[in-house]
DNA sequence: TATTATTGCTTCATATTGAAGCAATAAGTA
DNA sequence: TACTTATTGCTTCAATATGAAGCAATAATA
């Protein structure tokens, strides 16, 4: 409701100097609100990976306020749990159902956020202390449908080869989140929520060899693969291509969901 | 400097009507100044491991309020960051330096609390909505020296087979520290935090038996401890048990740093 | 129909793991 | 003092997993 409204105001047009004006009422007003629906001094930001064309992008948010490139976050409702919170924030910006969401780490330090907001007062909420929870969420590209919020002008996929400096803590946040996905990869199956349901194995193994940043030898990850028994080869093949064509696969959900639970590597 | 008052105080007696009112007065005067300085809402939990004698205790605090045992904890200064928070936190109640501290998770479900305190104002401290940062520690067992403070009456080591039932969601973020632990196993070395400087092989084949709850084969332990190339073996043997007595290690430690930033297992 | 790069899957050498066992040893015991 | 015993240090052998390479099948294209 409250997003509704402000939603609306932010596609005004008027004078420059009237949007300036417009603007920091806004901030005011949505302040206000702030302190009485959300928990203070607590914010979420996600790393929402998503697979593309080969690579893999995530998810990053324009700010009005300071013209640079972010994390999408949020804060938490004083009547929510955080993963509802995050839940909640991305379905927002990616309209997103069934999002496989991770949290990963709290970024506490107390230089954080750099001093935004400075023509406001100091109660404002903007410009209070932040202790961010880190999330990363692993979406279907193919699915998501972008929103920009009051506080962006613009909502884009990066590459994460070719990723625009990120404001505050956001690079190092994007660096956990994707050294975290990477640990998992030793024990965790991956692809369910970022490939399309049919899939074939070189396409599989492109996105390890993207998450991990190295090659990875073709016959032996078909091998490893199969042998963690969570595929399912279909009757049908990938067409269209030149060369021969790659058998599809598909998850068998109840045993990938099984291996999410116990691990796939023993180790001890 | 606050502490001490209020550790002083928590020692006077009087009638047992006169305690509960003085418990009273102390709650409320530590409530507005907990507002003061601490980050509201928001709090932490140890899961504080030690070994001695062939098990592994974590630290527990049994609160004055309800008489039930707890994870030692505490919150956030306005100050501080929340690994310098576990820390103050640890010092204080264990006046342990140099402790591992590692962050596994946020424990924010709404009912985590059990409507302690029911008898006082809404708006004091200790009945707001805490979300729970979970750390676990490492701690050397024989360099712990336990400290009672206002809020509880007793702090105790306690077997992790043998544990008493815990308040809150204590009982959760202990098993969730234990399984995060178990995990990091796998591509962590262990035991420089836990054992003492020296010891022997059959020693730290306990501790992994005793964190992962099973079993290991003594052969095998031994071959794959040397591979990770963090032990130093020493010119001495552990004298006085019966049979072969045998030798002394301490780890490298150097290489142990090393291995705790680069991992152990490759996995892909 | 031949060419070509890609794919499915196997093979062989090498490394790692699981299970077992043997010799050395240090107390306790005869 | 010699024998007994359980523990320890470390090796061996079989089973399994991994790394590297390669061969046959295939599908578009020339």
């Amino acid at each position: 409701m409250v997003l509704k409204k402000l939603k609306s105001t932010s596609f005004l047009y008027f004078s420059d100097e009237f949007l300036i004006m417009e603007f920091k009422k806004i901030i005011e007003e949505k302040s206000k609100e702030s302190w009485e629906i959300y928990i203070p001094n607590l914010s979420i930001d996600c790393v929402v990976f998503g697979y593309h064309n080969a690579s893999l992008k995530i998810l990053t948010v324009k700010m009005k306020e300071n013209n640079l490139w972010a994390l999408p976050g949020g804060y938490v409702l004083k009547t929510e749990n955080i993963k509802e919170a995050a839940n909640r924030i991305l379905q927002q910006r990616t309209g997103a159902e069934n999002i496989y969401l991770q949290q990963f780490r709290v970024f506490s330090d107390l230089n954080r956020s750099e001093g935004f907001f400075s023509e406001f007062d100091d109660t404002i909420w903007n410009k209070q202390r932040f202790l961010s929870i880190g999330f990363y969420a692993l979406v279907d590209y193919s699915k998501v449908n972008l929103v920009v919020d009051s506080f962006s002008d613009a909502c884009e996929w990066k590459d994460i080869e070719d990723l625009p400096q990120l404001m505050m803590d956001h690079g190092i946040i994007f660096e956990k989140g994707l050294s975290t996905l990477r640990k998992q990869l030793n024990y965790k199956p991956i692809g369910l929520n970022l490939l399309p349901e049919k899939f074939t194995m070189p396409e599989l193994q492109k996105l390890y060899e993207i998450i991990l940043g190295k090659k990875l030898n073709r016959g032996n990850f078909f091998r490893k693969m199969l042998r963690y028994d969570i595929l399912v080869k279909l009757d049908e093949s990938r067409k269209g291509g030149a060369h021969k064509s790659p058998d599809l696969y598909m998850y068998d959900t109840e045993k990938y969901q099984a291996a999410l639970r116990n691990g796939l590597n023993e180790g001890w």
